[in-house]
DNA sequence: GCAAAAGTGTTTACGCTACACCCATGA
DNA sequence: TCATGGGTGTAGCGTAAACACTTTTGC
């Protein structure tokens, strides 16, 4: 439905489609940004600097300009909020709209939530101002303002699930990864251990999730048997999927 | 990200929150309303009386107001749209945010989606103005006004996979179903046949997924021994899944 | 040698597919 | 009695869980 004249609210037309005949929306977009880090699923916050929620974390966002899509204000504020000027092979997807009124104290807001993943992030630097910008562990977060609890569990919850029928897994391990170093992103993530041998035999026997790097083999952090390096392959989806145990 | 001053377009902050600094959003809702009759897939659309796109059909939808959600404000048309009164055990899902500017040629319109599935539903009548509304079949459309085709096409894709990994199945079936019913309901989504022993075992070893209704059964359209009636179960979720037949 | 991590093999159980088959009804 | 749709049984294959085992490194 686009501005339908016949549809207007109250079911009145917006006499000549004047813009400005009605209290207007803020559109604005929210990031859940995740990456594993330290061995735990961490998020990118930033902390608010100013009255409502003043001194709590929040997830970073934005307002939409007039001349981009939601999605493109999400990459920019992606960029502005960590720094990073490649963000080829960024995974950003949408997660839904909160429009709740009331969500917002101070007038209507929309919002576009994204679900963003990252490997190796850098050290986000604060906004230019007042507020700072770090790296959290997901479990062990105060309460987040305005509804970025519900919205960050949402944007969990979500990822979750993909990694059972998608080849997301691989967003959030560097460009060369080992089979060891993906499996722990399905445990840090699912908050689950899996057993190794048949985790690598369900990632080899799909194709196109993984294809292994010609090249010599990396220690993993000095100990074991060295292991062999993986590259993200050609294919989005799992067939058929690795699903989580069922406690 | 909720208005933040700090973060405000340019990074320059509103000044004051003033609600009109910014060339305004309009907010709306799509609708991608969906159910099976008379054997196939089909879709409620509206047509349009006024330019642009006059003449053409489109979704259903229309302005979120200022007191609602986008949930209450889809609610809401569907009520208008279909003259239902009674929406309980309807399946209203967001389906994703549409923003590209220039969506709408005369203003800058940000639409929440929605797909709803609707079972025995009534005969819509049109919005109250020129507007014709009736169901069509999803094969056999022509094209839609604006980025109909797109919504409506991501609905379809979405309400399938969903069938594979939820009970969603029930939402487009009467209170008390057969089997048959239900099958018939994959079918015509997927646009594939499926194996009724195989499809019968399946459901019924998921537990929660339907209850066998105790009364007695009923004749299938006259033909045929008489079928077992049954009712939507609590569950949710379908573990393990009902995968599509990969060809 | 020992610990730690990578990688291989094997056994077993379950789920799914593909059929063949029987049952109850209307015309 | 035949067509139609509901319902049951079963053989065989493939996948996946569980666990034992070997290999290669650092200390």
């Amino acid at each position: 439905m686009e501005a339908e004249e016949n549809r207007a609210p109250g079911g009145t037309a917006p006499e000549g489609y004047d813009k400005y005949a009605f209290e207007p929306f803020a559109v604005t977009v929210d990031l859940a940004v995740l990456t594993v880090r330290a061995g735990a699923l961490q998020v990118l916050l930033v902390e608010r600097g100013t009255q409502p929620y003043a001194g709590r974390w929040a997830l970073p966002g934005g307002f939409v300009l007039p001349h981009e899509s939601a999605e493109e204000a999400a990459r920019r504020e992606l960029a502005e909020e960590t720094g990073l000027s490649d963000l080829t092979g960024l995974h950003l997807e949408q997660l839904r709209t909160y429009s709740e009124p009331g969500r917002d104290p101070r007038m209507r807001v929309v919002s576009v939530a994204f679900a963003a993943l990252l490997s190796d992030p850098p050290e986000p630097h604060g906004g230019g101002d007042a507020a700072r910008a770090m790296w959290q562990p997901y479990d062990d977060l105060g309460p987040l303002a305005f509804d970025h609890d519900r919205i960050l569990a949402d944007a969990h919850e979500r990822v979750g699930a993909k990694l059972e029928y998608s080849c997301l897994a691989t967003s959030f391990c560097p460009p060369e990864f080992t089979l060891g170093e993906l499996q722990h992103v399905y445990e840090t993530v699912w908050g689950t251990a899996l057993d190794r041998p048949n985790f690598r035999r369900k990632v080899l026997a799909t194709p196109g999730f993984v294809e292994q790097v010609p090249g010599a083999a990396r220690l993993t952090g000095g100990r074991g048997k060295p292991a062999a390096l993986y590259r993200a392959g050609g294919a989005k989806v799992l067939h058929p999927p690795l699903l989580r145990p069922t406690p």
